[in-house]
DNA sequence: TGCTCATATGCAGGCGGGTCGATGCTGTAA
DNA sequence: TTACAGCATCGACCCGCCTGCATATGAGCA
């Protein structure tokens, strides 16, 4: 999943095929479990955490969470290092940042101040 | 639809009310329709619009138009003024800055926006 | 070579969502 | 009042997704 390179929300109107990959993108982010499964990750030693960490968390069984751990992992949002028998995932912060920056309404494009 | 008060990214690892709330706002962000709708919103003069304006350029009828307006408006991403015959709908943009600051790992502002 | 554990994949059920045609509702104008 | 235009709602269809169970894969170990 390749992100987008404009802003949905600043000058022309995107076209369809970067609001398809931009809502490609949200979609991955658009479920509890996904969000859970990145805050989860984040918030734990090291920054990475491998799958049999975070099934009793969630409530989840394992082939759910490898799921999830996928469809985040083809989004760009996490990047997958296997050691041993463990595969341990952590987050790729320039990814959210990105997505973040495309959400943020720029007036920094032909304008004067920005205010915020 | 409220708006979650703590960030998924930072910090401890967030509940499944708050995932859930986020999810929900996330998913009306997460459709290719919806996104082109806010862009063209935004472009438009006056920063808004209504119905039958929106319905050629994307290519849906309009109850598949309304019926995404509904759901941005629902999220608290749209807001709807009724003159006349027409509804018009502009950006609620303190929304979308909110999730954008949601999504943003506070400390880790220091990664750039990608390159191009 | 076997065995076990961690993880990934296949498969199927069930539910939610995007889309459209038909219809109802509400102002506006004739 | 009647007619019409803009918009919302309803019903239905179809597709995709979340989930778990069963199973395959692969790495480490005796």
């Amino acid at each position: 999943m390749t992100m987008p390179q404009i802003s949905p929300l600043a000058g022309e109107p995107i076209e369809r095929a970067d609001a398809e990959r931009l809502a490609g993108v949200l979609k991955a982010l658009a479920d509890p479990a996904r969000l859970r499964l990145l805050s989860l990750i984040q918030s734990a030693p090291e920054g990475e955490a491998c799958v049999c960490d975070l099934t009793a968390p969630l409530g989840l069984s394992q082939p759910t969470v490898s799921h999830h751990l996928r469809i985040l992992t083809e989004a760009g949002l996490l990047e997958r290092e296997k050691r041993g028998v463990w595969a341990y995932y952590r987050l790729v912060p320039s990814a959210i940042a990105t997505i973040a920056d495309l959400l943020t309404p720029p007036r920094k494009r032909a304008t004067k101040k920005a205010p915020r």
